[in-house]
DNA sequence: TATGTTTATATGTATGTACATATATTTGCC
DNA sequence: GGCAAATATATGTACATACATATAAACATA
């Protein structure tokens, strides 16, 4: 891990600071709660000013990966995934960002035949087979959320890639669909048995369940997601100003 | 307008620069696209350091209000149009725009030592009382929401309110506090005993857990509210567009 | 006229400094 | 011991200053 500020670089110093402090929350110890060393005397470790450190700190503070408090400290934000970070859509790249390590408990990817509602949403037949992708992730100690999504065959996806990389990075980068428009619909449910069974809870346990609709840049249907999260494992927060 | 700052208040400079900024790019001219002056010549104007005014201007930017260019200046950013903000918040509008009749079947309003939660976000010591309110919603077939909320004092609540009325129309027109911002969060649940009773359901069943923090033009706290929806009877829906 | 060069302008980056204030800890008095 | 006062610590606020750099307009040259 670079932790060190390159004076020569052309890239801004804060900029630097930035990356390098995202970097350095995720190490478990920052992420379990300890207090980040204080600005003073991380400036002069950086050997750059008090006031550019701060630059970098206060995006992360905005973005909601910090907390501050006069007197105290600076540390990481309790996870919770907000709907209006920086990595947009991506779960396990915002678990990363708080330092939370992401587990891949199971993951299948098959050919299917759509139900009605993929079928519709993706404006095809139910004859024309789509990439099917289960996902069972969580925390080292359990999973805590079972994710499904549907691709639209438009976006070219063979099945061969490695969903272990974070989806909408394999999206852009491989196959320059960007991921441009969601609609979701958050509700809670009783879980069934199958969920139950994945998430090793009860049957009839609290669920939050979550229905998205992904658009791309055109505002054509590119995937269609069902995420099934543990009750307490999860909180959506969502932050709306009038007008 | 205020368009000054004032020196001898204990409000800090940059805060007084932000609201004073909010205020004057709601003007016409600014919406429609003029240059905001220059950074120098205003922070000079206010008689405060550009500094100063940067900090203003940054969480203005961060907020997505202002784009600013280096070596062009800072405009308004394009305003976007939002479908939601029309029935911003209120829970028996958008019923009834989804043609869903609604019916009161608990109401209760009640003068509280707010617990730790509520004290700490309206800034307030728990020896001070607000105003709290119970109320239990749903179709005419059965309730299947329960609704408490807490006021700031500041709001002026006397307790008297007719609260079948909804309620942003109370504030609004009666008390001319206007809810501007709020933060949700979306959990899922199981349901105590107590909720249980009240929505007619089985200890243990999943709710929908939502708080909601709410906030006056002027970033200041306003409303507590607790939400617990029966399951099925409540789907959140979420658009949300890249940048 | 066309095109490259300079210049004016506004934001971007970076530092050093000083004091204010919230919080927790330590000290000292009764 | 109990409680108030002092102190240590970390972030919060604010200013003056200097130079870098992107952009557009003015200017100069072939």
């Amino acid at each position: 891990m670079k932790l060190r500020i390159d004076h020569k670089s052309h890239v801004p110093l804060h900029l630097q600071a930035e990356e390098l402090l995202r970097n350095i929350i995720r190490d478990p110890q920052y992420a379990e709660g300890k207090f980040l060393p204080n600005e003073v005397d991380l400036a002069k470790e950086l050997a750059i000013s008090r006031t550019t450190l701060r630059q970098a700190l206060n995006k992360l503070v905005y973005e909601g990966l910090l907390i501050r408090k006069k007197g105290i400290g600076t540390k990481v934000a309790e996870a919770s995934v907000s709907s209006k970070s920086k990595n947009w859509l991506s779960f396990s790249q915002e678990m990363q960002a708080r330092g939370i390590p992401i587990k891949n408990f199971e993951l299948h990817v098959t050919w299917v035949y759509p139900d009605e509602a993929v079928a519709n949403f993706f404006e095809i037949t139910t004859q024309k087979k789509v990439l099917k992708l289960e996902r069972l992730r969580g925390r080292p100690e359990g999973p805590f959320v079972y994710f499904v999504s549907f691709f639209h065959p438009r976006v070219g996806l063979t099945g061969e890639e490695d969903f272990k990389r974070p989806l909408y990075e394999i999206l852009e980068k491989d196959y320059r669909v960007v991921a441009n428009l969601s609609k979701e619909e958050i509700s809670a449910k009783a879980a069934g048995k199958f969920i139950a069974g994945k998430l090793e809870v009860e049957p009839g346990s609290p669920i939050l369940f979550r229905k998205r609709y992904v658009y791309d840049q055109g505002d054509r249907p590119i995937e269609y997601n069902l995420g099934y999260y543990k009750a307490d494992s999860f909180v959506y927060t969502i932050e709306s100003r009038r007008e």
